[in-house]
DNA sequence: TTCCGACAGTGGGGTCGCAAT
DNA sequence: ATTGCGACCCCACTATCGGAA
């Protein structure tokens, strides 16, 4: 199949608002591919570059200029084959052959096609459709119950591998999907719960457990092999060798456990994130050592977990790693859950997971059977000045730049952006006040007299090289505009340096 | 008819490795 | 040596569609 086909139906999605029409469009696409293509074509048509990230950004594409072709002529095979080729130069590092690679490739394509492209390496297609459409799709295409299509998902972590199951063999080709060892699985996600009480009151019998501000990790071992893979799947297991002696060390033979690690202080309590973050992503070793915590079992001595309730994962946990489980307890009267809330804030920690016992695991967040709970902080901050929005956002003042009151008298000292929390009407009105109170303008960032107050949440302060008062907000976003209050009343900026400890 | 779960989109701070300067 | 880029760690929130209640 032409790449200008998979181009055209990218249009189609996108023009339409309607998630079923989409799916309906991109059905018929996967039907109409010839198998060597299906896979190719799901990752195309989900977003994703077709075997993964190829060193290729923005910044790239933007400095690169080809006259386009005047008639499709590219096949998917041959896109494919560029993308691959464009993927391996980056990893043998010559930037020039890489830009000749993408100049060949952009060469062959149309405008269109072109346009495509750019989007999809630059990984915003913005067609309104990803993951979770096309696999409803791809359940569409193969004429297969949709959970099926999810589950091979789970197992294989590969849509386009998935997709390509789907297709050739249908349902019995996706239950051919199993845990393997050594083939990490999408892993559970939690979503996050107004309060404590709330939480426990959606189930009849749960698990609360400490949450950790460190890096999620998946390690699989079968026998005295051992692989650590992250929250997207990709192994890591060169750089955390401390962890992998560690599972090495437990009395099993093959055991697949899912976790948190992160590095821990003198006195054992969290080191920042971002200190946990330069030990995790060094691939030589540090001082700090890495500390794991596990807090499921989807695997142990040749028999598969993930079907089973927590419950019974827990008590796998127990008896193979018993010394490194999170902290947490099982089924808690209100009392005793909001004391271990309060303990692991105590501790250091960023709050609490809520999981319903009876629950299997599955990946993603679908039916909430995972639900997280932490503390929220507010600041009073001074509006600075706002950026320009993309996408559904064009012609909105939309990022803004947040300053704290300098108690000496001095201009507010900037600590953070933030985008979040803002309904469309807000954007409407922030974009028309900022418009009168604008002193400059970049073309990018409109600058504002400092005057307006509007009240932050945030989850925390770290400390920062890119600002100027040294710390930056975490996770920011607006809860509303304090009309009643000027810039002389906003919280200073030692008050937001008071929170890099106890958050 | 109303409610609510799942999705996509819109971006945030910070760290690493690596190539270009 | 420094800087910029790209990939990934962590992540919150709103608008919308469409099935559930």
């Amino acid at each position: 199949m032409l790449f200008s086909d998979v181009v055209a139906i990218s249009s189609e999605v996108a023009a339409t608002s309607s998630r079923k029409a989409k799916t309906t469009a991109l059905a018929g696409v996967l039907r109409r591919l010839e198998p060597a293509e299906v896979a190719t074509a799901t990752a195309l048509l989900a977003g994703e570059l077709p075997g993964g990230r190829a060193g290729v950004g923005w910044s790239t594409l933007a400095s690169l200029q080809v006259a386009a072709a005047p008639e499709p002529t590219l096949e998917i095979g041959d896109v494919a084959g560029a993308i691959d080729e464009v993927r391996a130069i980056s990893g043998s590092g010559s930037g020039q052959r890489r830009t000749d690679a993408l100049t060949g490739l952009l060469g062959l394509a149309t405008e269109a096609e072109q346009r495509f492209l750019v989007r999809l390496f630059g990984g915003e297609l913005r067609q309104g459709a990803l993951e979770g459409v096309m696999i409803e799709a791809v359940a569409a295409a193969a004429e297969v119950p949709t959970g099926s299509v999810r589950r091979a998902f789970m197992l294989s972590g590969r849509l386009p591998a998935t997709a390509e199951a789907a297709l050739s063999g249908g349902e019995p080709a996706l239950a051919e999907f199993h845990l393997e060892l050594g083939r990490p699985i999408r892993p559970m996600l939690a979503s996050p719960a107004e309060t404590l009480d709330t939480a426990l009151d959606e189930f009849t019998e749960c698990s609360v457990e400490y949450k950790l501000d460190g890096a999620r990790i998946q390690v699989h071992r079968d026998g005295d092999e051992v692989h650590v893979y992250t929250r997207t799947l990709r192994e890591i297991t060169r750089n955390v060798g401390e962890l992998v002696a560690l599972v090495r060390g437990l009395d099993c033979r093959s055991v697949v456990l899912d976790g948190e690690t992160l590095a821990l202080d003198d006195a054992g309590r969290p080191r920042p994130f971002q200190e946990t973050m330069a030990r995790f992503g060094a691939q030589e070793q540090r001082d700090e050592l890495l500390h794991p915590y596990f807090f499921d079992c989807l695997h142990l001595d040749g028999t598969d977990l993930l079907d089973l309730p927590l419950r019974d994962r827990l008590k796998a946990l127990s008896q193979v790693a018993a010394a490194h489980r999170i902290p947490g307890v099982l089924s808690p009267a209100p009392d005793d859950a909001a004391a271990l809330f309060e303990e692991a804030l105590a501790r250091g920690h960023e709050g609490v997971v809520i999981k319903d016992l009876s629950s299997p695991y599955a990946a993603g967040r679908r039916g909430k059977a995972w639900r997280k709970v932490k503390p929220e902080h507010t600041l009073d901050l001074v509006v600075l000045a706002a950026e320009r929005g993309h996408g559904r956002r064009s012609g909105y003042l939309s990022n803004l730049h947040l300053g704290a009151r300098d108690p000496d008298g001095g201009p507010p000292i900037m600590v953070g952006k933030t985008f979040k929390g803002l309904t469309d009407e807000l954007l409407t009105w922030q974009t028309a006040e900022f418009q009168r109170r604008a002193t400059g303008d970049d073309g990018w960032t409109v600058h504002v007299v400092p005057e307006l107050v509007v009240e932050i949440e945030l989850d925390g302060v770290q400390t920062s090289s890119r600002y100027p008062g040294g710390v930056a907000l975490r996770f920011a976003r607006v809860l509303r505009y304090r009309p009643d209050k000027d810039a002389a009343e906003a919280d200073t900026i030692e008050a937001v340096r008071g929170m890099l400890r106890g958050g």
